[in-house]
DNA sequence: GCGCTTTTGACAATCATTATCAATAACGCG
DNA sequence: CGCGTTATTGATAATGATTGTCAAAAGCGC
């Protein structure tokens, strides 16, 4: 069982008022610039943690780093992603959550988990 | 324009001739086992460039690895990948891929591109 | 307050991938 | 074939996010 501790309290908060998503290493600076004394591993473990538990959403960029935001939608969902500012909106489509599911299950495989992300360029961007 | 060289030939016959997915680094020692001299730096980029001309495929898994594969089909297509020993099938939706570009041109986003990976464990490894 | 256990965090380690840059090899041409 | 130009190669160093380490510092039940 998680333990209530100040940096957890500090991360949950945080994670309620920035808008988007935020690496572990911009959350960790974000919280050095309000005076949360929070160390950077403590981070990446807490949000990891958080990510297992389904309270965060987590994101990968193709460079691999990791991008984390408080759900808006408790269901699942994917998002398109701006190439160049990280703008970011959640789509979702339930169709293809239950192909990605009946594909797997065809082929006898088991405790299914997928990924989709879609990277463009947003309207702002392109000019 | 991409010249002709001895290295690009040896990572070209090799692909040709294992199946499966491989890391840059395992296609890497099995051109030394074999006795090619090539570099580690060379697969990588020779490999990058195969990817970018769309002649081997890329998947991606959660650790940041990349794996390469001469490709089977033309078309575009995902994989399901086991979590345990890599086996890996290739599907394909036509229906995802026109739903990620219209999603993405409602939006405004240009210059689309997604990912999509399906994992889980395969039935040999659920035993 | 007292232990027992979890959590923390500064720092080192990992590890695939990328950058560097001088030496080398392709290719077109006469 | 020999040559100059230009792309390619590759040993090595650098990168950079993430994870491991482990002693010190908190939780929490009593």
């Amino acid at each position: 069982m998680p333990r209530n501790t100040r940096q957890r309290a500090a991360v949950n908060a945080l994670l309620g008022e920035v808008a988007g998503f935020h690496s572990a290493q911009e959350l960790h600076a974000m919280l050095r610039d309000r005076g949360a004394r929070v160390g950077l591993t403590t981070v990446y473990r807490t949000l990891q943690g958080m990510a297992d538990a389904g309270e965060i959403d987590v994101m990968r960029l193709p460079s691999g780093e990791h991008r984390y935001r408080r759900c808006s939608k408790s269901q699942h969902h994917h998002h398109l992603v701006c190439r160049s500012c990280g703008a970011t909106v959640e789509v979702e489509e339930p169709a293809v959550e239950a192909w990605a599911d009946a594909v797997a299950r065809q082929h006898g495989y088991t405790d299914v988990h997928h990924t989709l992300e879609i990277l463009g360029v947003c309207p702002a961007c392109a000019a």
